[in-house]
DNA sequence: CAAACCCCGGCTTT
DNA sequence: AAAGCCGGGGTTTGTA
C-alpha cells in the first residue's frame, strides 16, 4: 500500500477506488437495489441487545452485508467518475444502469419496446416514496448544474432557495437515492451557513444510515467538508454507539476514518476511541472521559478484561477486512498496546495473538505516528520468529519505510532490536546502500536517521530527546524480554558489515555524470556533509575502511572543500557555511574535544583516527604553506578554518604551528578585528 | 551550548 | 474560506 501518503484512503477524494476494486471487477454493474436502503436501517439495532454479542453478530451480518454491497460498487465508481467531471455523466449513468435492469434476457429491441420501458421506468420512478417531488426538485437541479456558461449567482441562488423549499420535507427520501443525493450535494455547495447548518438539523437521525449507504455515503462526506463546528459536533455525538458497527461495514469504515482524520478535534477522536472500549462507552459518550485507557484498565480486572476483548475485536475485525491502513485504528492499537505493554507477562498470550494479526501487515502501519508507534512496540515484544515475518513483510517497502518521518523509527527499532544482524543486512541495508539511491538518502533528514544510528548511536545531536525517548523505551522493552546481545555489539555487527558499502556508494559520487549528483554537489547539502563528516569520523575495525576508502573519502572533501581559490564567492567554503564547520570537526578529529568546564580544546592521543585530526591539520597547513597563499585563509569563513588548525598544531605541540604562526606575522596588518574570523586569528600571535 | 531563526499546525479573526 | 497570529519544535548559526 502506498505507505508515503498522509492519510491514507479518503473517501472524499477520489483515489485507492481502483486498487481495491480490483478484486471485484467480475461482477456486472447491478442497479441500485431498492432493499439495499432497508437492508441499512434494518440493521439499525438496539443498543442494549447489540453491544454484548456485537463480535458474533457482526461476523456473521457482515458476510451478508457484504454480498449485498460488492455488487455495488462498480456502479459506485461510474458514480465516482461522473462525479469527477463535474456530474456530466449523469444521465449517461442511469441509463445505462437502468437498461441493463429492464432488458428481458430474450432480447427484443425495438423502438417500441424502447418506450414503453421508458414509460414504465417513469411511473415507477414516481410511485417510489416521494417520487412527485423528487422528479420536481430533478427538473430544478438540472438547471442549477449546468455548467457551459455557468449561471449567474442571483439565478443559483434562486434555484437553490426553490430547490430547499421543495426538498425541506422530503429531504431523507432524497438522500438515498444515487441521483438525489447529488442534488442536496449541490445545494450543500451552494449554499449559505444557516442552511448548511439547517440541512445537517434536518437530516437528524439519519447519519447512521447515510453512512452506510453507498450514495449518502459521499453527502455525508460533503456536509463534514462545509459544515460548521456545531454541524460536525452532531454529527459525531449521532454516530457515537454506532462506530464499532461502522467500523465493519464496507462505506461506513471509510466515513469512519474520514471523520476521525479531518473532521474531529483532538476531544472527539478520544470520544470515539473510547467507543471500541465496550458497551458502556458506546452508550455514554461522557464515560472514561479524561482517563487513559490504562487509567481505566487499572480500575479493576473485569474492566480489563472487557476492554481489552473489545479493542481486540474491533481492531480484528477490521485489520481482515483490510482496513490495517486506517488512523482511526492506529489510535485503538495504540492504546491497545499500551495496556499489553504495561505488564507483558501476563499479557503473554494476548500479544503473540496480536503480533500475529499484524505481523504480516506491518507496512500499512509504519507510516503514521501512531501506526509507528506501535509496530516498534510490538517489534520490541515479538521473538525471533515474530520478527522474521515482521521483516519479511517490511522488506518490499524499505524505499517509503526508509525516508518516512516515522517509518525510519521503524528501522530504527529493527535495528537496535533483532539479533540476526545478517538479516537485516540482507533484508534492508544491501537493497538501499548498494544502489545510487543512497546519496539521496543522506541528504534527507529522515532517511540518514537509521544510518546516523549505525555510526553514532541514539546521538543526541540527532535525535530529539522525544524521539530518543520513544527509542531508548522500545529497546528497553526489547531487552527485558527477547534480547541477549549487548546493543553495542549488535550495532557494531552491523555497521562492520555496513560501513564499507557507504563508502563506497558516496565515493561513487565522484564519477557521478548526473551533474546534479556529484560529490561536489552532495557536500554542498548540509545534512549530506554533516552525515560524511561522521561517517569519516566513526573509527572501525575494518580493514579497507582505514587503508583505503576513508582516505579517498578525506581527499574527496580536502579536494572540494579546501582547495582552489577560497576568496571566491563559489568556492564550497563560501557557497555552503556550515562546511567550514565539517572541516573544523574533521580537524579536531577524535583527539581533540572542547572541554566544556575546564573552556578549553584538549588533547586526547588515545582517541587518534588516521587522517584526521592532527593529521587533517596538517594537510591543510601544508596545502597553504607550500602554495603560499595564506593570505586567502585570514578572512571569512576560512579564517574559522585557519583558525582551527591552528589551534589543533598548537595543542599537538607541531612544529608547523610556528611557521603558519610566522607567516601570519606578516600579514598582521590585514587582520581586521571586525572580521570573526580574523580577530581570532589575531589572539593566536 | 545557547540564542536566533524558521517552519508548521492549530486557533482566531475578518 | 482565507489571512494572520501564536506557540512549539527543530534547525541553523555563531564561534566557547
Amino acid at each position: 500500500m502506498a505507505v508515503k501518503s498522509k492519510g491514507v484512503k479518503r473517501v472524499g477524494e477520489n483515489i485507492d477506488k481502483a486498487g481495491k476494486k480490483s478484486k471485484v471487477v467480475k461482477k456486472l454493474p447491478s442497479p441500485p437495489s431498492e432493499s439495499e436502503e432497508e437492508s441499512g436501517s434494518e440493521s439499525d439495532i438496539s443498543m442494549s441487545s447489540e453491544e454484548d454479542e456485537l463480535d458474533a453478530l457482526d461476523s456473521a451480518e457482515e458476510q451478508s452485508e457484504e454480498e449485498d454491497k460488492e455488487e455495488e460498487e462498480d456502479e459506485l465508481d461510474q458514480l465516482d467518475e461522473g462525479e469527477a467531471e463535474e456530474d456530466e455523466e449523469e444521465e449517461d449513468d442511469e441509463n445505462k444502469s437502468q437498461e441493463t435492469k429492464e432488458v428481458d434476457p430474450n432480447k427484443k429491441s425495438s423502438k417500441e419496446q424502447h418506450a414503453e420501458q421508458r414509460k414504465l421506468l417513469a411511473e415507477r420512478k414516481l410511485q417510489r416514496k416521494s417520487g412527485a417531488e423528487i422528479q420536481q426538485i430533478k427538473n430544478l437541479w438540472e438547471k442549477l448544474r449546468v455548467t457551459k456558461p455557468t449561471p449567474p449567482k442571483e439565478v443559483r441562488d434562486k434555484l437553490c432557495n426553490e430547490i430547499w423549499e421543495l426538498s425541506k420535507d422530503v429531504i431523507t427520501d432524497l438522500v438515498m437515492k444515487h441521483d438525489a443525493s447529488r442534488i442536496v450535494q449541490t445545494l450543500v455547495k451552494y449554499s449559505s451557513k444557516e442552511r448548511r447548518d439547517n440541512i445537517v438539523k434536518a437530516l437528524k437521525g439519519n447519519y447512521y444510515v447515510l453512512a452506510t449507504s453507498a450514495y449518502g455515503k459521499y453527502l455525508l462526506i460533503k456536509l463534514l467538508h462545509y459544515g460548521s463546528k456545531e454541524s460536525r459536533a452532531l454529527i459525531v455525538d449521532e454516530l457515537h454507539g454506532k462506530l464499532r458497527k461502522l467500523m465493519r461495514h464496507r462505506e461506513g469504515a471509510y466515513v469512519v476514518e474520514d471523520l476521525f482524520v479531518l473532521y474531529s478535534t483532538a476531544d472527539q477522536k478520544q470520544q470515539m476511541i473510547r467507543e471500541f472500549w465496550g458497551s458502556e462507552y458506546a452508550v455514554f459518550r461522557e464515560s472514561g472521559k479524561g482517563k487513559t485507557v490504562l487509567e481505566v484498565v487499572k480500575e479493576s480486572s473485569e474492566k480489563k478484561q472487557l476492554i481489552m476483548t473489545n479493542l481486540y475485536g474491533t481492531i480484528k475485525a477490521s485489520v481482515e477486512k483490510g482496513s490495517t491502513g486506517f488512523q482511526i485504528l492506529h489510535a485503538a492499537m495504540k492504546e491497545y498496546v499500551s495496556i499489553l505493554v504495561d505488564d507483558i507477562d501476563t499479557n503473554d498470550s494476548q500479544i503473540r495473538e496480536f503480533i500475529d494479526l499484524l505481523a504480516e501487515q506491518f507496512a500499512e502501519l509504519v507510516h503514521t505516528q501512531e501506526g509507528s508507534e506501535v509496530a516498534c512496540k510490538l517489534i520490541a515484544l515479538a521473538n525471533a520468529k515474530e520478527r522474521k515475518t515482521i521483516i519479511r513483510s517490511l522488506k518490499s517497502h524499505i524505499n517509503e519505510l526508509i525516508k518516512n518521518e516515522y517509518g525510519n523509527l521503524v528501522l530504527i527499532t529493527l535495528f537496535m532490536t533483532v539479533d540476526d544482524t545478517v538479516l537485516l543486512f540482507k533484508s534492508f541495508i544491501v537493497e538501499v546502500v548498494s544502489n545510487e539511491l543512497m546519496p539521496q538518502l543522506i541528504q534527507d533528514k529522515f532517511s540518514r536517521r537509521p544510518f546516523l544510528y549505525l555510526l553514532k548511536g541514539l546521538d543526541g545531536k540527532y535525535f530529539s530527546p522525544l524521539v530518543k525517548n520513544s527509542l531508548s523505551q522500545y529497546e528497553e522493552l526489547a531487552y527485558k524480554k527477547t534480547s541477549r546481545k549487548e546493543q553495542d555489539i549488535r550495532r557494531a555487527e552491523l555497521l562492520n558489515r555496513t560501513i564499507e558499502l557507504l563508502y563506497k556508494s558516496i565515493l561513487s559520487t565522484k564519477k557521478a555524470e548526473d551533474p546534479e549528483k556529484t560529490f561536489d554537489k552532495l557536500m554542498s547539502v548540509n545534512m549530506a556533509a554533516q552525515f560524511i563528516t561522521e561517517l569519516i569520523l566513526t573509527p572501525t575495525e575494518v580493514e579497507s575502511v582505514n587503508t583505503t576508502l576513508r582516505p579517498e573519502l578525506i581527499d574527496a572533501v580536502f579536494e572540494v572543500a579546501v582547495k582552489g581559490d577560497v576568496r571566491e564567492d563559489f568556492h564550497l567554503l563560501n557557497k555552503a557555511p556550515f562546511i567550514s564547520r565539517s572541516l573544523k570537526a574533521l580537524i579536531q578529529g577524535n583527539e581533540f574535544k572542547w572541554d566544556n568546564e575546564a573552556k578549553k580544546l584538549v588533547h586526547n592521543e588515545g582517541e587518534k583516527t588516521l587522517g584526521v585530526g592532527i593529521d587533517f591539520a596538517q594537510t591543510i597547513s601544508e596545502h597553504i604553506l607550500s602554495n603560499d597563499i595564506l593570505g586567502a585563509w585570514i578572512q571569512g569563513q576560512p579564517a574559522f578554518v585557519l583558525n582551527s588548525v591552528l589551534e589543533v598544531l598548537q595543542l599537538a605541540d607541531a612544529s608547523t604551528f610556528k611557521d603558519l604562526q610566522k607567516s601570519l606575522k606578516k600579514n598582521k596588518k590585514q587582520l581586521s578585528k571586525e572580521d570573526k574570523g580574523a580577530s581570532l586569528l589575531l589572539n593566536l600571535i
